[in-house]
RNA sequence: GGGCCCGUGGCCUAGUACGGCUAAGGCGUCUGACUGAUAAUCAGAAGAUCAAGAGUUCAAUUCUCUUCGGGCCCA
């Protein structure tokens, strides 16, 4: 049996590479599935990632977290289900094909073809959840992966969709066309990862919509949206918010608007001139104060506040008369493009007026507000409150359309110097000025958005009661999703506390959910629209084939994705029409949303289902989730079943670089995961997430990484190196159980215990913070205490039953330690556990990972040990920082310590006394209350007692009890409450309400901390400076054996000149020397010629030391 | 404009739910020690008016308010 080492040098990637081998070898991950079947379920729901590029080390963190708790479960005996999902389907996987293919806008894909290009996004998506599941498997994450070379040939097999192939799943082998077959992975057949894009997704979806159009919850309503000319697509309020801003130039323009009935204009200011095309009316605040001013002869109308700022030059124009906003109120005025076609066409001109509106700011513009209800989403809201004509200008490519005169067919982004020109050949420009500001862009391409009118469709989240939650009555919330979906928050455990505010205040106010998308590559939403206005929802593939009355024949064979799911045909019961499907396709996050019914069998096995219905734990990144993931999860669940989906929500932050800013490629500070895996290791990058909290931002990078594994995993490997070094050594087995331990090895087997315990709990809490704190914690008290002050034990040459414990207690705190760690670095766990449990104890299965959690012994939690030790390690540590402020280095014996404690320590000091004499090299301990032998005592108050005691009068007891004498403070350390006189008032002082203490007398180097004081006597007799210089000996002699390459139980001779001070020290103290360094024989001559030699200086006197070694 | 989170030595973080003695740890810097785990270990020092101001209190890093700064979310 041997205790295989692990090398110092050690390269992590390496190790981790040959662990991966041997779990792919050993079918770890597949033995430990079985062992938990049909065991009590632990059930995990994994928020898909877009499988549409590279996964980055942001990924990782979450994947962390989502393999740690996965892992802790199975140990814990739980039956898991494992499995990954890819996120498939929307605008994000086609912009990139449009990438690949080089197209710029939607007619390139039409020209293309539709059904070529969504067979382009399957590719691509399978291509990108091969790499994915590569990295996720380097990164130690155990699911239920498919295999990624199957991945790419289906990929492959893409090409000729309709041809049969075979596809080899987790499962074993499915034949069949490649279109089908790729519609039904993820599905228990097939096994292996859930992807969005399969068929049951998609028809759960269609279910969950067909339950809200029952409700009379899905509506077609028309909007000003924002919306992208280069996607063409509307971006919903989901997508803008975060990503979606950027900070422009633009050149904004103030104009002048003739009034009618009034002398003069009003000048106006807009950003986006090509909305004057569409203006309608002019806003004022009815409460704003305005100005009719006379500049270079003309009469402008404006507001007070923004004088400044039209006037940058603050002169040149007088005030004639000032008004209240509300005063303006219905004034007519020619718009700036009146004369054209359409806008006379829908009764602009004679709409015009100026309405009064309490949004109307003066930061900017000029207090007039130009309203174009075609172009904006407040300008809609208006409009409809005052039943204006909405022009609309732009077509979905962005261009504007025909009736807009010399303006028509021009795109909105070439439209603005044309009609800046127009404006000044018309007298109506007043000046033009750039300006920066936030503007919002498309997230995935980054065109900027303009907004245009739509129809698009809805579900209704319920009205916006305007009361608090806790009023809302259950009639209320029966018709209403967004209450609903607050009960459903409700019953999650977040982590962090906040994610239940931050999910409630997104429901307190989003709108309502657009759930379509005028795109090709995404789920058909099941809407049938009429002609006459009737529109139905089909609920699944069954109710499909039933209402379809034309175009079965084109469509089946295929997935229910455009361009064949659009030739089904159903009957209009109104109007008898044939009906077609909208042309719409879904919002993404429903495909994500549903995940909690589609990947669980809800349409098919509900016994299933419920088994695994809802999930004890989903974790993701909180950013933008509680509007995306986290929502739509709660939306579909409540929608369903009105019932969370998930138990225990956790969100981590964002991952920056280690310069503290975002990672970008551009600034050099990005890491890729495949480097970063195969630089630091994937178990330095899964504990450098796990010692984070999870609501701070990480700070990752490779310095942090070599801190990491210097300050943990180097601490760790030494112990067990140092451990395999004697074992081996000795042949030490597992089976020499020691008869008794002695009392430091009970003190770190009761840590032990008590690190297990807690462990475990933090574990069940998802707090993996606190897990790698206490860990860490303990492997260096295991590093800094208990083996330095065993050392001694395992350097004996005998083997008996001492040294037997020193190397059960060692191994058991190892052996748990690995296990404890087993979830969150699996590879450096499992290396540790080959090599040291596995190896060399029966009974242990093949992997670390195939065993039980372990489980803590409250027998050997001993608290009165605990404390005992505390008191010891901080008496050392206080005697050292004593010895060391004196001057004199630790290899020098001295003659006694005194250390002052209050009495019931006494006791508890004196058990481990021998312990702090070794730690401090002193001959004697005094261990005593009576602070006279070192130090002068001092009373203080404790503030904590006596402040609420005394209230105001405080302050002078304190002082009072400052300016105690010793006899009084004798009768407090004693036990006895004495009085002192406050304002001729007696007060009466108890012992635990002071402290004592003190300042150092003469002789001695004193320390004090936490009411413990340390002193070191500091006189070095004759005796004692013989003692210090053997000392000082044996460390030259010692480190010339390390030179000379000596094994650590080689025999030596030992030969030396030295002046006579040393060479009576070389005598005197020979047997201790010879001792401490295997030494046969001291001889003081000429050096042999095959010595290994050295020349010392010793406290001024000279050594010349020659080993050898006694065959 | 509203909501949420945050501001602690040069840098990164803990502590703050229940106010109380000298504000804890790591990195970095400097000094010293140790030497049979050694490209390891230990000890010590310097370095923080706990963002600023006000309030409550005998007492505020902690509670309240205001301001400033950063982040997130929503208008």
């Amino acid at each position: 049996m041997t205790f295989e080492p692990i090398d110092s040098k050690i390269d992590i990637p390496k190790l981790e590479r040959e662990i991966q081998q041997f779990w792919k070898d050993t079918n770890a991950f597949e033995k430990r599935r079985k062992i938990n079947q049909g065991k009590p379920k632990w059930s995990f729901i994994d928020g898909p990632i877009t499988a549409n590029n590279p996964m980055g080390v942001h990924h990782a963190w979450g994947r962390t977290y989502k393999d740690l708790w996965q892992r802790f479960w199975s140990m814990r005996g739980k039956e898991l289900r494992y499995q990954n999902g890819f996120d498939c389907q929307g605008l994000w996987v086609e912009v990139e094909v449009e990438k690949e293919l080089g197209f710029e806008t939607k007619r390139d894909i039409e020209a293309y073809g539709i059904a070529e290009f969504v067979i382009k996004c399957k590719q691509r998506v399978l291509n990108y959840s091969a790499r994915q599941t590569e990295q996720s498997i380097r990164l130690g994450y155990w699911m239920d992966w498919n295999n990624p070379d199957e991945l790419r040939k289906l990929s492959l097999a893409m090409e000729k969709p309709l041809e049969q192939t075979t596809y080899i799943g987790t499962n074993g082998p499915i034949t069949g066309t490649a279109e089908w077959i790729v519609s039904n992975l993820g599905l228990p057949v097939t096994g292996g990862s859930y992807y969005t894009f399969s068929d049951e997704n998609n028809y759960m979806i269609w279910t969950a919509l067909k339950s809200c159009h029952n409700r009379g919850w899905i509506y077609k309503g028309e909007d000003a949206m924002p919306w992208c000319p280069r996607c063409s697509t509307g971006i919903s309020q989901h997508e803008i918010v975060t990503e979606g801003y950027r900070e422009l130039t633009h050149t904004s323009v103030y104009l002048k608007l003739k009034l009618v009935d009034h002398e003069g204009s009003l000048l106006i200011w807009t950003t986006t001139p090509w909305t004057l095309t569409s203006n309608v009316a002019v806003a004022v605040h009815p409460n704003l104060v305005y100005v009719k001013v006379k500049y270079n002869d003309e009469i402008y109308y404006l507001s007070k506040g923004t004088l400044n700022s039209v006037f940058p030059q603050k002169d040149g124009y007088i005030i004639l008369s000032e008004m209240l906003g509300v005063e303006l109120e219905n004034w007519k005025y020619v718009g700036p493009y009146d004369h054209f076609e359409l806008p006379m066409k829908l009764g602009v001109p004679e709409a015009h007026k100026i309405i009064l509106w309490d949004a109307v700011g003066e930061s900017e513009g000029t207090g007039l507000v130009h309203i174009a209800p075609g172009c904006g989403k407040e300008d809609f809201e208006l409009g409809k409150l005052y039943n204006f004509p909405k022009p609309a200008p732009l077509d979905e490519y962005g261009v504007i359309i025909n009736g807009f005169d010399w303006l028509s067919f021009t795109h909105v982004y070439d439209s603005s110097e044309k009609i800046f020109n127009d404006l000044k050949n018309r007298g109506l420009l007043f000046r033009t000025q750039k300006m920066l500001h936030r503007y919002p862009v498309c997230w995935r391409c980054g065109s900027e958005l303009v907004f245009r009118l739509v129809n698009e469709w809805f579900i209704n989240m319920g009205e916006k009661i305007d009361k608090s939650f806790e009023e809302v009555t259950e009639e209320e919330k029966e018709k209403n999703l967004r209450y609903q979906m607050m009960d459903s928050a409700n019953q999650v455990n977040w982590i962090p506390e906040f994610g239940l505010k931050r999910e409630l205040d997104w429901l307190q106010n989003m709108d309502d959910w657009m759930i379509s998308k005028k795109r090709y590559w995404g789920l058909a939403l099941p809407i049938w629209e009429c002609q006459c206005g009737w529109f139905d929802l089909i609920g699944d593939e069954i109710e499909l084939k039933q209402k379809t009355i034309e175009g079965w024949d084109k469509f089946t064979g295929h997935s229910p994705h455009k361009p064949y799911i659009d030739n089904i045909k159903i009957k209009c019961p109104k109007c008898g029409s044939l009906v077609s499907r909208i042309p719409d396709v879904g919002n993404p996050w429903l495909d994500a949303g549903i995940v909690a019914f589609s990947t669980i069998e809800y349409r098919r096995d509900r016994n299933y289902w419920a088994k695994w219905f809802p999930a004890d734990f989903i974790t993701e990144s909180f950013p933008g989730q509680f509007r995306n993931w986290f929502y739509a999860m709660l939306a579909m669940s409540t929608i369903l079943e009105r019932h969370t989906p998930y138990l225990t929500c956790l969100g981590h932050a964002n991952v920056l670089a280690e310069d503290g800013r975002e990672m970008h490629k551009s600034w050099g500070n990005a890491i890729w995961f495949d480097d970063a895996a195969e630089t630091m290791g994937a178990d330095i990058m899964r504990w450098i997430y796990c010692i984070s909290k999870p609501e701070n931002d990480v700070l990752f990078g490779y310095s942090k990484a070599n801190e990491v594994k210097r300050m943990f995993f180097m601490t760790l490997f030494n112990i067990y190196n140092f451990f395999s070094l004697y074992a081996n050594l000795d042949n030490w087995n597992v089976t020499q159980k020691p008869d008794k331990i002695n009392y430091l090895d009970q003190w770190v087997l009761s840590r032990l215990n008590r690190l297990i315990e807690k462990t475990t709990l933090f574990y069940e809490k998802y707090d993996v913070y606190s897990i790698t704190q206490n860990v860490e914690q303990f492997v260096d008290v295991l590093s800094k205490w208990y083996v330095r002050r065993s050392r001694r034990r395992f350097w004996k040459t005998e083997a008996d039953d001492e040294k037997n414990a020193a190397y059960y207690t060692l191994y058991t705190c190892l052996k748990n330690i690995i296990f404890l760690l087993a979830p969150i670095t699996p590879h450096i766990s499992e290396a540790l556990y080959q090599r040291m449990i596995r190896n060399n104890e029966l009974g242990f299965p093949e992997s670390v990972h195939h065993n039980d959690w372990p489980i803590f012994d409250s027998q050997i939690i001993n608290e009165k040990l605990m404390e005992e030790m505390d008191l010891a390690i901080l008496t050392s540590s206080l005697g050292r920082s004593a010895r060391s402020k004196s001057g004199i280095k630790l290899r020098q014996p001295l003659k006694e310590a005194i250390v002052i404690v209050q009495e019931d320590k006494i006791e508890k000091l004196n058990k481990i006394a021998d312990t702090i004499k070794e730690e401090l090299n002193v001959k004697h301990l005094r261990i005593t209350k009576e602070r006279d032998f070192l130090q002068a005592s001092v009373a203080k108050p404790m503030p904590r007692s006596l402040g609420k005691k005394h209230g105001k009068q405080y302050p002078k007891v304190a002082e009072a009890i400052k300016e105690l004498k010793k006899a009084e403070i004798s009768k407090l350390t004693n036990g006895n409450s004495i009085t002192i006189v406050i304002d001729k008032n007696p007060v009466d002082i108890y012992p635990d309400e002071v402290t004592v203490e003190s300042i150092p007398i003469k002789g001695y180097s004193v320390m004090e901390d936490a009411g413990v004081i340390v002193g070191i006597n500091t006189e070095i007799d004759e005796e004692l400076g013989v003692e210090g210089l053997a000392r000082d000996i044996v460390r030259r002699i010692q480190s010339l054996r390390k030179e000379a390459n000596f094994d650590i139980n080689d025999r030596i001779e030992v030969y030396y000149n030295a002046d006579s001070e040393l060479s009576e020290v070389m005598q005197e103290e020979s047997e201790y020397i010879k001792g401490e360094t295997l030494a046969e024989k001291i001889i003081e001559t000429v050096l042999p010629k095959n010595a290994k030699t050295g020349e010392y200086e010793i406290q001024g006197f000279q050594l010349i030391l020659g080993l050898v070694k006694i065959q």
